[in-house]
DNA sequence: CATGAATGAGTCTTCATTCAT
DNA sequence: AATGAATGAAGACTCATTCAT
């Protein structure tokens, strides 16, 4: 059953597990949401994208919403796997799992045009949508919270003084969200490889000890 | 021009000047934007707003989209007056014309809660709407070029060395917009001073021997 | 502007008052129910009765609900007008008022087949909304009062004994109603006249001396 | 038929006959229309009641309307069942069988809220579905003629003048529907006993030698 | 200038029916 | 005999836009 979908060009059996017409469904969202805005997408599109029926949204999702919600929920998910994984493999150096984190931001696969289109589009909605800004606030508390604590292990280990551990990993954060609006709303001119590097440039500023040799 | 309208004792709400009525319109907008999102705002709800009557969008701005536009241009225009005025007000000292520029972002009238709303509602739509892209462009150029004029300035005047003055100007302003973002999903957590202040510890840390004293 | 609207053959203006449009979308929502039936009737095929656009029904009434609510307080008003009125138009007798009522119940305009399809539309579904419910008890209780104390006065004056006045007067509407779904079901087979004789055969054994000479 | 299916030991309730699973799906019907009401009653709501699947009724009924058929036709034989059962078993005496018949409009099984609510669901649809029509209409008839014969046979042994046999049965069972409408809509005011009271009553008027004692 | 009734294209949603398993 | 995923037609409702007044 699985294998038939998996099998490139078979045409995929009528009755798909849940699971994967969800899966179906979600990224035709992103993909509309990337190409026409938040707005502009309907679920005709969607479905349209996903080469399914009309109805099916109701049948898999309750409601646009609900498909909304998962989508969000789905690249919130995607974004946290992403960092947490590559902080994991990145080693015991604390200095070195943050530089991870940061990295993952501005990969291809997260930060793509694509996915920022999306990112922007749901937090342009957030203050209206309680339960975008619940998803949104559930991963974004994990990760300041890791960054949080890493930056007080480099804190400790290089000796620095006079820094403010919560306003540094909130400079942080904000640099990274702002790169990326750059990055949204000027694709050309700024390249992601720049972006990461502002990053550690800030952070050579902030951790000269652990980062300087990094930094352009 | 306000003058006009008082002149021939015409009661000034009953008739008055195509200038009056599209402000009154582009702030029943702006309002309707922060209250209820970009894709929730119709026409009704800002006329309503307004308390004008239904049609008079289409008399006054072709389009709702007009609407939006010209709504766009004049928040960018209206944060333009601020942070210019206060670049000119500070004197001849460019570490303090960048600081006053800086000050602006974070002032009540420029990033309140519902101005931020808006601005990321537009920046959310930008990708899809070449208007506003266009005129964020025309705002944002001017502002980079000045802040990149001021940065070098100041690196001039310091003999700083390995400075990328176009990467700073880029990362000071992705910190304010992460900043801002911030302020947009956590209003209580985050209040606009701390946000100030991380701006400023940015700023000393890149410009120490100019903005050391300022920071906490 | 409301002579245009009566003009006959005179295109009606484009824009009505709201009474016009309203008791427009009425009938033509009453001729659909008759036509059609409850749960066939459409707002498309109702506006489309009414020669009128798709969007009006909202403008006018919020939703289709809100127009069928307004409907069936339409026919209950226009049938509470006809036997008040007729009652008021009998004369000082008690037993004549009752008859009058009676005989409303059975005239062309108030049980014709299209009226009585869309009574027992209602009826049908009025268990389970109860704004259908209330505007019926609204009505059917001034009129059981009314039946109620007209009765008790022909008792008076005849004499009656052993009459229960309560049970009478259910018992008569009960007939009446019982009537009506006769001549809903089997519009050909019984004629209203002969649904009115029936009734006053039933008087006329309740109260021989004031109806034995009207029974056949 | 019901000893078949435990016969052969297969779990009576996996597969079990057409009988069983249509009599299951009938009965969720009326429970689905007494809650819901005629147009709110969906396929998938039926089914779930039964507790069974969801393209299960177009395996055992081929559509909806021919479910909605037999669930009426079900009704009406139900209801003939029990009036023809119980004039059987009144004896020989015509009186007694007619006050059998009406007795059986009012017991708890045949006159319940529940049924009520699907008899005038089906009336409130019948104008615009012949086979509803056609379904009352051949039970409808029985039952006429055997009241008018009833009736007969009463006068003939009472030696009453001037009564209209037709017209008499028509009232009497006008009569009836119209205490019904009146359960189905005041189903706390107005109760079964009432009724049946009201319906003595008023043959007690038309044949006093034959039912005045039964009368209050 | 301004009003607000009217239009009609477009969207979400529901649901009977089909059909692979 | 039964399941439940999928379809697609149809309906209610929204709302930008038009236009008579």
């Amino acid at each position: 059953m699985a294998q038939a979908e998996t099998i490139n060009g078979a045409s995929p059996s009528r009755t798909a597990s849940r699971e994967v017409r969800q899966r179906q469904l979600i990224e035709a969202t992103i993909d509309s949401i990337a190409e026409r805005g938040f707005s502009a997408t309907t679920l005709a599109m969607v479905t349209k994208g996903a080469k399914l029926s009309h109805g099916i949204v109701n049948f898999h999702f309750n409601n646009k919403e609900t498909l909304f919600v998962e989508t969000l929920g789905f690249l919130a998910q995607e974004h946290y796997d992403h960092w947490h994984g590559a902080m994991k493999a990145a080693g015991p150096d604390p200095s070195k799992q943050l530089a991870a984190i940061i990295k993952v931001d501005f990969e291809r696969t997260i930060s793509s045009p694509k996915k920022l289109a999306v990112w922007f589009a749901f937090w342009g909605q957030a203050k209206y949508r309680p339960a975008y800004l619940e998803i949104h606030d559930h991963y974004d508390q994990q990760r300041t919270s890791e960054i949080e604590r890493l930056c007080g292990l480099i804190v400790e280990d290089g000796g620095y003084e006079n820094i403010d551990v919560a306003s540094t990993a909130r400079s942080l954060e904000a640099l990274v969200d702002g790169l990326w609006l750059c990055l949204l709303l000027y694709p050309v001119k700024s390249p992601r490889k720049a972006a990461l590097n502002d990053c550690f440039t800030f952070l050579a500023r902030v951790f000269p000890k652990h980062y300087s040799n990094l930094s352009g």
